[in-house]
DNA sequence: AATGTATATGAACATATGCTCATATACATT
DNA sequence: AATGTATATGAGCATATGTTCATATACATT
């Protein structure tokens, strides 16, 4: 009550925008939703075309999931992913935008 | 040159966005450029508003000096810092204003 | 020159993160 | 029912990250 003078975020508002963040971080995370920002994928196309693993794969969407970034459809053993949230896709391709212009 | 038919980011693209993202993902660093863009700031004013040790606050903005997301001018023993980027200030001001019109 | 003040910096430490490896699950096919 | 296929998941491990503590630096003041 004395030494806030200037209008602040609210914590809760910080640890949203972290999350967000946080999630676009990691290069495989921008790969797989860049690729989801393009066309649906199932767990295998993803895999072979970052050339990774299945499990690191499987972990990373599982981590997307949680976070409601991505969403996924069944047919049969197959999964097909795609994406959950405009806004974070629009983030995301605004900051490539932005660094391919250079 | 075979498995690869989509348009796809170049791996320095994905490291420079990883870069970019990496730094707002953090709470504290949230803050500090939260208060950057609205004021110059001195680096004890910083330490006062949000409340942490100089120590932590000179480490984050040595790292944010290093992205040139931040820059300084000295008056005598104080150091004034601003921004550096536009274009990050605005990537973080249009996730906050997302995450607050919720 | 000596002391004070604002900030920077290195080392150490605890926690978080991203991967691998092994295995579980669920559906498909035979 | 048995085997195969696609994906998920838990444990473990190495590395990255953010803070603290102690101390260095550089300028100001007396």
């Amino acid at each position: 009550m004395e030494q806030q003078e200037h209008a602040f975020l609210s914590s809760n508002t910080v640890e949203d925008a972290s999350r967000i963040f946080k999630a676009l971080a990691d290069p495989t995370r921008i790969k797989i939703l860049y690729l989801l920002s393009q066309e649906e994928c199932s767990v295998s196309h993803i895999t072979e075309v970052l050339n990774m693993t299945q499990s690191a794969v499987s972990h990373q969407l599982s981590l997307l999931r949680n976070l409601r970034l991505v969403k996924y459809r069944r047919d049969g053993n197959t999964f097909y992913y795609t994406y959950d949230d405009e806004h974070v896709i629009t983030i995301l391709n605004q900051v490539i935008s932005h660094i391919e212009c250079k």
